[in-house]
DNA sequence: CCGGTATATATAGTTCTCCTGCATATAGGA
DNA sequence: TCCTATATGCAGGAGAACTATATATACCGG
């Protein structure tokens, strides 16, 4: 998986909010969230399959969310995550912590959202 | 010096683009540069001036921004820190990419820029 | 039926940016 | 004289992303 020039650093930190605002109304696994968020940006923002494992993995020692394994016949095991009511808050939380920054960002940096 | 919560993530990978925005018009030094981004973001966003002379040298080093040392009676020694082309390029090319990943954050994660 | 691609999860080791803590140095006010 | 603000600099470490690699299954073409 490519990402594209500045992003890279851009995207530092952001994989937790990502991946909390899309198990917020449905239960996602792994695989199945690395490629919605590609397909929903278009591609500008992906993640590799490894660093978002980790996240899952992090994000739910933290309590935020909560995987479940499913198996079924002709599938290979996959877990499926979905938010917890800690996680939702903490959402919340990071939507409005991202908005600030991004405002901040465009006061000082002059860094346009079109 | 703090910042706010998720804003630490948030904020990784995002001096580059905010020192080089600052020093785009009119040259500044280091200490200076830490100022204005506190004020100018109503503290929202800080650097340690640690982090931030680090990042300085770095870009130096990279060729996007040229220092000059100016020794005053009754200040210590300043390093005035200046653009090049070089930089102005990069400048531009991270804020489209900031812009983009903005609106990829926007879309995938409900981050709403206020 | 055999090999390649897509699906799906997992670990190890590395890189990069920012952090804290410490050190240095000068000017001005209490 | 001591404390604060100004101003720069280094050493060591934390954390989140990366690459590379491993494992395992389903499906499709030749």
């Amino acid at each position: 998986m490519t990402s594209r020039g500045a992003i890279d650093e851009a995207k530092k930190g952001s994989a937790e909010v990502v991946i909390l605002a899309l198990i917020e109304h449905e239960s996602h696994h792994g695989y199945e969230i690395a490629k919605l968020i590609e397909l929903r940006t278009d591609g500008d923002l992906t993640f590799t399959l490894a660093s978002l494992y980790a996240t899952l993995y992090r994000l739910e020692d933290r309590g935020w969310i909560k995987g479940r394994w499913v198996e079924k016949a002709g599938q290979r095991r996959r877990c499926y995550y979905r938010i917890t009511e800690a996680g939702r808050k903490v959402l919340a939380r990071q939507r409005e912590d991202w908005s600030r920054f991004v405002a901040a960002l465009g006061q000082v940096a002059g860094v346009k959202y079109a």
